[in-house]
DNA sequence: GACCCCCATGTGATTTTATAACATCAAGGT
DNA sequence: ACCTTGATGTTATAAAATCACATGGGGGTC
């Protein structure tokens, strides 16, 4: 296995997570760890669902349903839109793909563990996303939940503003 | 002006808020917030915009755009798309109403402040939606932006469950 | 007043995103 | 062999958002 050294001048041009990284390892390593998953809860990981998450994994932002479709229709599959939302909705109900709301697009979960609140970090002007944790019912929205009463399920966080890189480029 | 002790049982079934209130006087405060506050920046609260808030302020739930269209036409104005667009662009950018992108739609906003970082609670089984204030910025994800050099700009917090009127009708 | 510019609005057409409905098929159990 | 269940393929349609271009109204300036 490769050791991120390997890209002394940054590997392949791969925002996400707005650093640079062995990019075919952390496919490989995604990939066999969802499949693990799936194993052990006995979820069905059929060839467009490990598909899709792998156009996600491979391309390493977010991509539109109708992207994820043109590259399904390219490896040969359905390509009709149901067949990649269907796809979507089984990955991210388990977790392995997050939707970006503000995007209305879709990136792989680049966090290993099981529940997670994920928030993003959304470039405005490469586009580029991050994901992280964040823990917004500690905060003050949960409180307002806890002192109205109203119980959280789900979160979406997701904050725009400008990346690392993106600063850099604005500022030469 | 009527005291909002005038609905001891509740007034007008209105979710928003999770809480009842004297409806009207709510909407006329509003609007004349915000016309003041148009006023003093130079902004034009034309007749669409206007009326797009004030049904948005009347409705006091989460409309989609073409929800509103239809009560535009209703009222006498444009009936294509981009009007209710415009208005909505308008709005949002000044703060007098909040997409909420999880739902595609919007709602007026319930804070009278100038800046502000809303979150909202959206409620899976009836689709009320309250406001309220975060500070995503002060937890896990402004550090992780601090760590990364990423510049936030915006915020999206939706938290999405059950409302309290909905809790006391599932135990029901 | 005539002109111009800016901004908002009206309108038709189109693009993008998402779902409904129904047929087919493969795997596993009885 | 039969049935059930869940996944896929396909056609059609709904819902959300934008593009492009024409029109019109208010304020300036000359």
């Amino acid at each position: 296995m490769t050791s991120e050294s390997q890209f002394p001048n940054g590997g392949p041009e791969v925002p996400l997570g707005f650093e640079q990284h062995d990019h075919d390892h952390c496919v490989d390593h995604a990939l066999a760890s969802v499949e693990a998953r799936c194993a052990r809860k006995g979820l069905r990981l059929t060839p467009v669902r490990r598909k899709v998450l792998e156009l996600l994994l491979q391309e390493h932002r977010a991509l539109g349903a109708y992207a994820i479709l043109d590259l399904l229709r390219e490896a040969g599959f359905g390509s009709q839109p149901p067949v990649a939302y269907r796809a979507l909705d089984f990955l991210s109900e388990h977790g392995f793909v997050h939707k970006i709301e503000r995007l209305n697009a879709f990136v792989a979960c680049s966090h290993p563990g099981e529940n997670h609140s994920p928030a993003f970090m959304i470039c405005r002007l490469c586009d580029a996303v991050a994901e992280t944790q964040s823990a917004p019912a500690k905060g003050a929205l949960g409180e307002a939940a806890r002192a109205a009463g109203f119980l959280i399920e789900r979160t979406v966080v997701e904050a725009e503003g400008v990346c690392p890189a993106c600063v850099v480029k604005a500022n030469a």
